[in-house]
DNA sequence: TCTCAAGTTCCAATATATGGAACTGTGTTT
DNA sequence: AAACACAGTTCCATATATTGGAACTTGAGA
């Protein structure tokens, strides 16, 4: 087992030249600066990857292994049974059984009547706590608002985390409410918007990294389908500012994005406005492009300013 | 450390006297039952509770000790640092250490650049697949829109999770949308009307358990103090089939609420509906209460069909 | 009734987590 | 500026929790 490749990667604190004292000028190109001076003497194995962003699912000791399982149960297409989590697994019976057995008590699976195992309530719980309680996300929130009134159109806020994008808010017409469908959705970065958008500001071995373990699937006709071609086109991201999605993850849909980052790379999440072929022009979403570059910068300047004031 | 004081409450299999065979015939006052037959011979000891209805925070092995942590971020005002967690927990620092950084990289923490911790995007992720791979979530829903048509007012779907009621749903008017406020949010049920609603559905040993375990706090004058009141307060929810919640836990906020249970108590949740007093009477919950009962018992029944499908 | 598969329990062997103490870096005081 | 105090991090012998094979139930089907 694959254990213990490395430390943390966004913690090489690699300040971008130009520091900050001055204090709210918008200059575009400049993310927010991390909240401590040098950076530590890490010494981190070359070799790096994992740890937040980027990575496989390397098992940390008895709690990886518990995750294991929970993704196993939640990648199922319906609850699973003991024995398809024990042919998905690689651990003998009696140990998934006590695993199993811990997991349910915490809460973080439940057992219905038919003995299958579903996602606990426990993790609704947390997750209602984690995103209640997330600074950058009530950060963002007003600045996707007004992005949202300017175009229109559905906002989206979402992080790079380990190959994916995990959605952490978003804003929307008042249309039918479908639920709060998108938020802690995953999807893989490569085919997004959002995605490509916070891949364009890795650095040139996280990107490695990330190549290396992603798997390009062919979602629609025009998902990047190998590493040259992402390359290419983060390139052009990262010259521009901004990524568009071109029917790339989902036939019929498409968007514009900009990434919002800290300098040390420990938060990289990108906003979009999204809309439907239908109805929204490609020239359109051209038009949006600079808007939505600006409020991410904007979004930055607050984190900037949000994270001094902690003492 | 007090660990492994039980097994499964819920599994106790008691059968409600006359059981099912007839198809879906609406007998109001009886239970989806249990899919399975008889109980299985489990020597739990006399004492019992917790395990996922009733009880507290005993820590399962490795797994139950991350989760302590994970709580301790969760429940803090605001991300915690290291000592800050460290004075909570009664581990020595070395080995807090170490368990943080296991969680931080499965996802489950994130380790802010101040060094703050804060609960990850995994849990976000993860929550997002519990919530729409629920089947009961998913079977309730129509009636949940349905009664929210017919009275107007907010709907909501609980279950009993531990101590505390967990929203699982909510059917809202039109207006601004909240965001999904509640879904993930966990109140205590002695003081809201699914709560009680829950609680009502218990049997003597779960309810002496939960009021064992339980500490009443008063959120406003009408909170119920006491454990005896409670006890006639259930009394009567269980007579009626369903409870009032008289601004009991928020001044201004009240509901009519009905449980929702499987025979083998292995499910424990509860609707209600929620209106502001300046806007709705006492008298229009009443009114209601009938409706919020029998919208309970379909679900209930459609519970009931969609389980034995099920191969 | 018998048989097979699924699920559950048990316990010695061993890999894993533990926790004290030493270490490093950071910010504060004299 | 040097000394101090404090937060955070690393190390390693030890204790303990996890492991996993095998035996044991239970339930469904022939």
């Amino acid at each position: 087992m694959s254990s213990d490749l490395s430390l943390e990667i966004g913690k090489t604190a690699q300040h971008n030249g130009l520091n900050s004292t001055d204090s709210g000028a918008s200059v575009p190109g400049r993310p927010l600066s991390a909240v401590e001076g040098g950076g530590k003497k890490s010494h981190a194995t070359e070799h790096s990857s994992r740890s937040g962003l980027v990575g496989e699912s390397a098992s940390t000791g008895t709690l990886g292994k518990a995750m294991d399982v929970l993704n196993i149960v939640a990648n199922a297409s319906r609850p699973p049974r003991f024995t398809e989590i024990l042919q998905q697994s690689d651990q003998p019976r009696g140990t998934l059984h006590r695993q199993l057995t811990n997991l349910v008590a915490e809460g973080l699976l439940n057992q219905r009547a038919d003995q299958a195992y579903e996602l606990g309530y426990t993790l609704l719980r947390f997750a209602a706590r984690a995103w209640a309680g997330n600074e950058f996300r009530s950060v963002a929130h007003p600045h996707l608002k007004s992005l949202h009134e300017m175009t229109g159109e559905t906002v989206h806020l979402a992080v790079l985390r380990q190959n994916e994008v995990v959605y952490l808010d978003k804003v929307e017409g008042t249309q039918s409410v479908r639920m709060h469908s998108q938020i802690g959705n995953a999807s893989p970065a490569y085919c997004t918007g959002v995605g490509k958008a916070a891949l364009s500001v890795l650095n040139e071995r996280q990107l490695e990294d990330y190549i290396r373990s992603v798997s390009f699937h062919r979602y629609t006709e025009s998902t990047i389908a190998d590493a040259a071609d992402l390359r290419s086109r983060l390139a052009q991201v990262r010259e521009a500012g901004f990524a568009f999605d071109d029917e790339e993850h989902e036939t019929g849909i498409h968007c514009v994005s900009s990434p919002v980052y800290s300098a040390d790379l420990s938060l990289i999440a990108a906003i979009s406005v999204t809309g439907p072929v239908y109805r929204i022009t490609r020239s359109q979403l051209e038009t949006w492009a600079e808007t939505v570059r600006t409020t991410a910068y904007q979004i930055m300047e607050d984190m900037q300013a949000r994270l001094g004031p902690r003492a």
